[in-house]
DNA sequence: CTTTAAAGTTCTATTTTAGAACTGTCAATA
DNA sequence: TATTGACAGTTCTAAAATAGAACTTTAAAG
C-alpha cells in the first residue's frame, strides 16, 4: 500500500495517519508547538537530514497543517506556522507525550511538565465524552458506520468494487 | 537518526513514536481495538505484506503493546492482544480519529461514528486537563523541564555530552 | 574579497517496504 | 492414501524511502 492510497480510505485514522503517521512529522509538529518556526531551527534540533526536512514540511504545507510564510524579503526567508488545522493536532500530540510520560519513563521521571495557565496546576490530559463529561475508555464505545462508510465493515481498508482488491475482501 | 535512538530520547513524544510512529502500526491497533487479533485478520483487513505484519507485530510485542497468546495447539496458533499498555494507547487513537473526522472528510461524511455506552449518545473525543476540566488548547498550556530532562533545552533531541552532536547543537 | 547565515537542492549509499512465492503443521475431504 | 485448505509465518527480489554529506543561492558582515 503507498501513502496516496491510505489518504483516500474510508477511515478518519487512515487519512490522519496519511499525514502524520511517519517517523518524522510528529517530531517537526513538536517543535512547531514549542515555538520553532525556521528551516534551520528544526534541523539542528531535530537532526532531521535537510532533504527529509524540506520533504516533509512540503507535505504538511500541502495539507494545510503548517502555512509557509515570508518573513524576510532579499533574501527572501520562509518561516512555518501551524494553521488551525495544525493547532487542531494538539490533543493528538499532548496524548503522545502522555502515553510515553506513563508508559515510557525511566527511573529519572518525566522529560517535561505541563502546567496550564487556566487553573495554574500541573497536569495530565485525559480525554472524556463530549455528551456527558465522563471519562472515556475503549470498552465503553460502540462503533456504527456513519455516511462517509463502506458497505459491510465500518473501517474496511480498502474499496469493495476495486477488482484488484478482492483478495483482501476477505472471507 | 534510527528507530532506536529515537527511543531512548528525552521526550515522551519521541519515544512513543518509536512505538506507534511508522505507517503500519496505528492500523494495526485499529484493528486491534476492533477486536481483531489473528494474524490472517490482520492482513486480509488491511492489505499489509505478510512480511511487514510479521515484523510490526513483533515490534508491538516486544514493546508491550500487545501479547502474543496461544488460542490453540497443534498446530500451535498464536492470537494477538492488547495489554493494558496497549489499551492506553485508546486517547491517541481517538485523537486522530477526531481530527481526520474534522479535517479529513469528504461530503460523504464520516467513516464512522462513535456511541458512548454509558450515556448512550453519539459524541466527539474532548481532551481537558485533569486538575480542573477545562478544554485543553496549546496556547494555555506552558512546559517546564522535569526531572527527566537533559539541560538547556527541555526537549532537546540529542545528548549533549555526545561529542558526534556538536553539529546539531547549534548556535 | 572572504566568511557567514538561511533555506533549500543534489548526489550516492544504505535501509525499508512492496509484492509475490514458499514452508510447516495439522484437519478435512476425495 | 493422496490432496486440498487454513493458518501463521519466512524467504526472496525489486522498488521506494531515508541517511549523510556536499553543493547552491542570495545577501549582509568583517
Amino acid at each position: 500500500m503507498k501513502w496516496d492510497t491510505l489518504e483516500e480510505e474510508p477511515c478518519s485514522l487512515a487519512r490522519t495517519v496519511a499525514v502524520i503517521g511517519d517517523r518524522w512529522s510528529l517530531l517537526i509538529l513538536r517543535e512547531c508547538f514549542l515555538r520553532k518556526r525556521r528551516f534551520e531551527a528544526f534541523q539542528s534540533s531535530l537532526g532531521i537530514t535537510r532533504h527529509l526536512l524540506a520533504e516533509r514540511l512540503k507535505k504538511l504545507v500541502r495539507f494545510g497543517v503548517l502555512r509557509r510564510i515570508p518573513y524576510q524579503e532579499s533574501p527572501k526567508r520562509y518561516e512555518y506556522i501551524l494553521t488551525q488545522k495544525g493547532l487542531d493536532l494538539y490533543p493528538i500530540i499532548m496524548s503522545i507525550v502522555h502515553w510515553g510520560n506513563i508508559h515510557m519513563v525511566d527511573s529519572r521521571g518525566r522529560p517535561m511538565l505541563h502546567q496550564h495557565k487556566n487553573c495554574g496546576h500541573m497536569f495530565d490530559p485525559v480525554m472524556v465524552c463530549s455528551e456527558c463529561g465522563e471519562p472515556l475508555s475503549a470498552k465503553a464505545v460502540h462503533v456504527h458506520p456513519g455516511p462517509g462508510a463502506r458497505q459491510t465493515s465500518p473501517v474496511h481498508a480498502m474499496a469493495a468494487d476495486d477488482p484488484k482488491a478482492k483478495t483482501k475482501t476477505g472471507t
